[in-house]
DNA sequence: GCCTGTTTGTCAGCTACTGTCAAGATGGCG
DNA sequence: CGCCATCTTGACAGTAGCTGACAAACAGGC
């Protein structure tokens, strides 16, 4: 999903009955401070826009920009989607192939963020992928929200709680996503978002012949005949 | 690779003829200030200990600090290999199956390193899933990583430059390394490093078959049906 | 129109990080 | 051995991101 952070939520709203108006002006605020943010990344660059200049287009205290936003990267960062719980957004239904469900969960998410502005979506992508303390945290939410999801799969499936195999999966399926938004976003957009999603995935699908007979190969090669057991058990408090 | 930083390298010794002597003495100096600095996020935790700590139990001004790592995340992120240069570390040579070099590589890498300094290894990659700022970085590293050897392998099969396979492939090695590395953080270094990257490649390589037949189930149930034609070219040479 | 809880601005402060410049250490070389 | 050119270091000053504390302005419900 486009750019979900992990909710940390360090803001004060959590839980407490902040009347449902009050949750909806502050989402507003929040977009339109993003808006000028994002204005002003374009105009001067990122680095050169100081959390001072947001505030001051967005008619506010800098204190306040950081009531709103933890942070001047999640201002790029944030979207919608992040003020849901969680569980509403990634419910997964038993019984159906919980994996098809979620990728067409994260078709859902893009196409309605992309829908609902696409400068937007790729104004953000492209500073998401360009400015490294961006990247690294948009690449950290990312394969963060595995976690979550896992749990939820694991159970679904009543999957062997210590198994490699779900965690890369899913980790699998998340990168072939940030390559596909990556390629999206450096052809300007003028690809189908969608479309390159499913490409990207039916690569996946494609590779994973490949790796079988590399797998055998590397394996045939090994440095260590992949037997070695041999390293000591390390303990630590 | 381990931890491998992008290097970025905005120190001044970049291309000029430092003797190698200078070199060498630089790399011990690094060493012994990570040492230093590691100890300290042992006993204070990394938030809790400030650069003027590091600088001061290192015997040397915070500016000296700076000039040897370009930010305090760099002190647990960095490792010898990021004083080579990349060319030599990610030498791909033509012929023979280059994704299996690569998975040799790492595996080497890996063991080198882990094998020099076990205690630290650990200790390190514990700090680089645990302390959020560090975790994106070295994701962000791990996967901005694959550029260099994207390039280097598209040539060395003649691979179409524009494709998504190989990307998507890189991409997902990568990451179910990461899933291995973090399981063997998570068990304090209990398990065998190489044994679980053996087995996380494998898991990914067995996801294939999940992935076809849910990737139909998907494309069956598609918002839009996205007639998923896609399935790209699946050359190599 | 008051009362209570939320939102805001101000101020003061910390830490990561950078430029500059002069002083100090070092290695190569005569 | 000693000198010079070349790093390397420390001191100082400054910027930007971010936080705690507190008091003033501002709701919305009654």
């Amino acid at each position: 999903m486009p750019h979900q952070t992990i909710s940390e939520d360090p803001e004060p709203n959590s839980a407490n009955g902040t009347s449902d108006l009050r949750q909806r002006k502050r989402i507003r605020t929040k977009q339109m401070v993003q808006k000028e943010a994002l204005r002003l990344f374009a105009d001067k660059g990122y680095d050169q826009t100081t959390v001072d200049d947001i505030a001051h287009a967005a008619a506010m205290s800098s204190r306040t920009f950081f009531r709103y936003f933890p942070s001047k990267e999640d201002v790029v960062l944030w979207d919608e989607y992040d003020e849901r719980p969680m569980q509403e957004v990634l419910q997964i239904r038993p019984g159906e192939d919980p994996l098809a469900q979620l990728i067409m969960r994260v078709r859902e998410i893009f196409a309605d963020i992309y829908q609902k502005d696409p400068e937007l979506l790729l104004t953000r992508t492209k500073l998401s992928f360009t400015v490294p303390e961006i990247r690294a945290r948009f690449l950290n939410a990312q394969l963060t929200l595995i976690g979550p999801y896992l749990a939820q799969i694991a159970d679904a499936i009543g999957a062997p709680r210590d198994d490699l195999q779900l965690p890369v999966t899913l980790a699998a399926l998340y990168s072939a996503m940030i390559i596909a938004v990556e390629r999206w976003q450096r052809h300007d957009g003028r690809e189908d978002l969608l479309r390159l999603l499913d490409d990207a995935i039916a690569a996946l699908a494609a590779s994973a012949t490949d790796l079988r007979d590399t797998v055998q190969t590397a394996a045939a090669a090994g440095t260590r005949p992949t037997k070695p057991k041999a390293v000591a058990a390390k303990r630590k408090s």
